[in-house]
Formats: C-alpha cells, sequence, structure tokens
RNA sequence: GGCCCCGUCGUCUAGCGGUUAGGAUCCAUGGUUUUCAUCCAUGUUACAGGAGUUCAAUUCUCCUCGGGGUCACCA
C-alpha cells in the first residue's frame, strides 16, 4: 500500500507548484488504495501562521482533495525528535559541537578564499576533552566522509553523489535544541509511514541528507520521486512576482476545480495523446514513472481551452451551483435551463458567465456608440415597430416561436435578416455579439422585449 | 564557483535505432452562425551544436553551449 504525504510549511497560500506535487502524492496513493497524509512544518515560529495553515487546507477543501487521517503538526513533535537525537548521541552517531558562530564564519571565509568548498571542519567530531565556556553546542550527526551516496529516484533514475563533494557533519539540533529540517523529515516520514516520497526537485540536492539519518537510525529508504520544477516564463521557479500562483486566485477568477486539476496533471506528466481526465481517469491512469524529467513553463492558455470545456460539459444543475460563488442566484428563473445552455458555449470562465448572465437579465442603459452606427442605419424603426406589433398578438414563449416572429416579419416585409437581427440585439443587449436573440427574448420575456424595443426607438428618434 | 538535474513546434507533450517526427494549445485562413462565441476543416512552426558508435541516430556515448536547482544553527 502507498502511502504518500504533502509536507507544506506554512508560510502564506498554496502555490500552483505545490498544488500539482499534492496532486501527484494524492493521485499515486489513492490508485494503490493508500493514504495520502498531510503534514504541516511548522517548525519556524517566527515564519509560520495558523492563517497560512488554514488558507492551505480551504484551498484542498475548495479542490476536492482529501487527505487522510489526523494531521501532523512538526510543532508538536519535539520530544520524538528529542529521542532520537539522544539515540543518536548515545551511540555515537552525533556528537556535540561547540564551534561558535564567529569561529564557524571564520572557517568559511578561509575555506571561500582558498576556493574550497565550505564545509565544516569535523574539530568535536571525535573531541574528548573539556569543552570551551560560554557556547551552547549544537548537535552535528556523523556523517560518511567518503563513499558514494545513490539516490534512486523514479523519475531522475539513479543519482549518484560523492560523500566528499556534497557532505559534512550537518547541524540536527540547534544551539537551542531545536532540530533542523533534513533531520525531521527523515524521521517523520519514516514514522508516519511513508513510503513513497514524491516532492519538488529542489529537495533532490538535500536527499543525501536524509539518506545519511535514515542509515544512522538503520531505516529502509522510502521511494523517492523528484518532480520537476515549475517555471515561469523568464525559465525562473515560479514565485510571487508571476502574477497568480495563489490556487484561490483561481478559483476567484472563474477556474472550476476539475479544469485547474486536470491542467495541473498534465504539466510534467502525460498519458499518450490524452489531454482530457476526470478524477477517476486521473487515479486509473497516473503513474509518477510517467513523469517528464524537463521542468515546463507555467502558462495557462490551455487552462482557458479546459475551463470551457468542462464548463461546457457541466450539467447546468451543478453550473447553477458553481456559479452562485460569483453572486448569481438562477435557482428561481423559470428560463434557467436555456439560459444555461446558451452561455456555458461561450464562457471561458465561470465568472465571465456570470457577467454574461446580468448583460442579458439587466436592461441595457445605453448604447454601444459602434453597435448603433451599424446597426441602426437605414429604416429601423419600422422594423422594430412591426415585430414589437407581432409581439404584442402573439404568446411567444420559446426561442423558437421568438424566432418564427422574426421570420415573418423578414417574409412580410421582403428584408434580409440582418435588417431585423442587428437592430433588435442592440435594442436588447446594447451592443452587437452575444447569444441568438430569440434566446435572449425567450429568457427575458415578452414584457420585457417590448419594454427594450421601445427604449431603442425612442433612443433613435 | 563546487555538486546535481535538464535540453523535441511559442507553450504542454508523444516518441523509447529505421516515422512524411504525432497530438493538444496558441496563432492564421476558410466553412457554419443574422452578430459574437462554440463547432468543423486547413495551414505555419520543433529534435541546441559538434564529434563518435551503427548499415541507420531525435533516440546510445562523449564534449561544447544553454537553462535550472542546491550549497545555513530556513524549510
Amino acid at each position: 500500500m502507498v502511502v504518500t504525504r504533502f509536507a507544506p510549511s506554512p508560510t502564506g497560500y498554496l502555490h500552483i507548484g505545490g498544488l500539482r506535487t499534492a496532486l501527484f502524492s494524492y493521485l499515486w496513493a489513492k490508485k494503490s488504495g493508500g493514504e495520502f497524509v498531510l503534514r504541516i512544518e511548522d517548525t519556524d515560529k517566527a515564519r509560520n501562521s495558523q492563517e497560512a495553515t488554514d488558507a492551505i487546507l480551504k484551498a484542498f477543501e475548495w479542490l476536492g482533495l482529501e487527505h487522510d487521517g489526523e494531521i501532523t503538526y512538526q510543532s508538536q513533535r519535539d520530544e520524538i525528535y528529542a529521542k532520537y537525537i539522544k539515540q543518536l548521541l548515545d551511540e555515537g552517531k552525533a556528537y556535540r559541537c561547540y564551534m561558535s558562530k564567529e569561529e564557524l564564519t571564520t572557517l568559511r571565509e578561509t575555506q571561500m578564499a582558498n576556493k574550497e568548498r565550505t564545509k565544516y571542519n569535523g574539530k568535536y567530531r571525535d573531541f574528548d576533552g573539556t569543552p570551551p565556556e560560554g557556547v551552547e553546542p549544537v548537535i552535528r550527526i556523523k556523517a560518511p566522509l567518503t563513499g558514494e551516496i545513490l539516490v534512486k529516484d523514479g523519475v531522475k533514475g539513479d543519482v549518484s553523489f560523492q560523500a566528499q563533494d556534497i557532505l559534512d557533519d550537518f547541524v540536527i539540533a540547534r544551539a537551542d535544541g531545536a532540530p533542523t529540517y533534513n533531520f525531521v523529515v527523515a524521521i517523520d516520514d519514516h514514522l508516519m509511514g511513508i513510503n513513497e516520497v514524491i516532492r519538488g526537485d529542489d529537495h533532490l540536492s538535500n536527499t543525501p541528507k536524509q539518506i545519511v539519518v535514515y542509515d544512522a537510525l538503520g531505516w529502509d529508504l522510502p521511494k523517492f520521486y523528484h518532480v520537476p520544477m515549475i517555471h515561469n516564463s523568464n525559465g525562473k521557479k515560479l514565485s510571487k512576482r508571476d502574477g497568480a500562483t495563489d490556487v484561490m486566485d483561481y478559483k476567484e477568477m472563474g477556474y472550476t476545480p476539475a479544469a485547474l486539476l486536470n491542467f495541473l496533471v498534465r504539466l510534467g506528466w502525460s498519458h499518450g495523446d490524452q489531454e482530457i481526465f476526470s478524477m477517476d481517469e486521473m487515479i486509473e491512469l497516473f503513474n509518477p514513472k510517467d513523469i517528464n524529467k524537463s521542468a515546463s513553463i507555467y502558462n495557462t492558455e490551455k487552462l482557458d481551452w479546459l475551463n470551457a470545456h468542462y464548463i461546457k460539459n457541466t450539467p447546468n444543475d451543478e453550473l447553477a451551483e458553481l456559479l452562485s460563488a460569483y453572486g448569481l442566484t438562477l435557482t428561481s428563473h423559470d428560463k434557467k435551463e436555456i439560459l444555461l445552455d446558451t452561455l456555458k458555449e461561450r464562457a471561458k470562465t465561470l465568472k465571465e458567465m456570470s457577467e454574461m448572465v446580468k448583460e442579458i437579465l439587466d436592461t441595457p442603459s445605453e448604447y454601444d456608440a459602434k453597435a448603433i452606427k451599424k446597426a441602426f442605419k437605414g429604416e429601423p424603426i419600422p422594423i422594430l415597430n412591426a415585430f414589437g406589433a407581432k409581439l404584442t398578438a402573439s404568446e411567444a414563449h420559446l426561442p423558437s416561436e421568438y424566432h418564427s416572429l422574426m421570420e415573418e416579419v423578414v417574409a412580410e416585409m421582403e428584408i434580409g435578416f440582418g435588417k431585423i437581427g442587428m437592430p433588435l440585439r442592440v435594442a436588447l443587449l446594447g451592443k452587437m455579439g452575444g447569444p441568438g436573440i430569440d434566446v435572449v427574448m425567450a429568457v427575458i420575456g415578452r414584457e420585457e422585449t417590448m419594454l427594450r424595443i421601445a427604449n431603442a426607438i425612442s433612443a433613435i428618434s
């Protein structure tokens, strides 16, 4: 059974990149009937906040990604970490280092001046003398000094590191006793039973350090998958400066969870030529071995297309429900079905769709200048009057009935369809473009239609 | 700078020694539509470069170039 995790540090909102690794982890766990757990890495009290944790949870809720079990908070696990620190100390696999910060800085500067790699020099690794006064020690782990550390990565393949190139006795507990990241990650992943770690490839170079911890504790390694970064259009790591990176921004902009998830699953992963994936299909078809090796550039053109696709294929009831988040109450409108059927073909976002609804339902207060020029040239008033008369005498209700009335006028006055369509359109909507006018009339009803025609006639006069 | 990763249309990608290098998106054009959008059709555009290996390299190897990541008592 696969157990995966998502382990954000609560320093802000959930961003697009984080969501994608979370999605991958979620899918992979669900595929095997396993678990997807959440761990909040809130050890840095200065930078973390409850609001950030709440924001992340809220985003998951919006998208329908549920985690399994209780949320683990690292801030509540000090005792656990302390226990393992003590164990390593007792076993001689870790030691107290009394090097002051000043001394460490001097060491680094010397190394840099000599163009050497900056690393701890192991001064206290085998120290058994009297510790210096006035220095609170940090605890360092005894890392291998030579040899190869091999990361068997499910995405990148075998990645080999030389211990002498990258390792030194890194700090696992600070002077104040607080454990450090690479240490607690290994502890938590092991204790939480996580056997498949899917995370950003910015962590690839951390992995050897974590392996050192696993080895020191005699634990089996999880399977690692390091997924490539998402870059901005400049080829750099996606950051807040790049505009919409907060997942919840996408809700506000009118994207559906299905579209966003579908978009993200295809970023760095593919299944042949398939573009559209339902959640069930994602779970069935996703496999981290098919994740790309190379970084991808974040570009939302395809998201727009997917969003339009999902809007088009969403049942009206569900659509009305989604639209309610954009201040639209449609449930009581008697032509709701007709309205949504026509609008879902043309809206790219839910927000756009809600605006389109308002444009139809609200009586136009002014007419677009260009539209007037184009539509009201010639003699529109007699035509509009003729149509108005037809309307008065009829009981038109459905789009097809309104359409018939228009055709009658066209036939009787021997004019082209555009002669009535264009002025009517501007009268009804105040501009060119938009849904079929027969549909608009059906939606707003006969009374409102006649009102708008009268308004237009008086405006032209 | 050291170490590590990556390099197919603008973008997302398929490809896993022999293909007219495929799909999607975007863009353009045409058709449908009274308008706009949808929809349909068509079209433009890619293997970073150089050496090898091979009868044959986008595919394997090496080098160069380019891009990215990471080097804390941050996560």
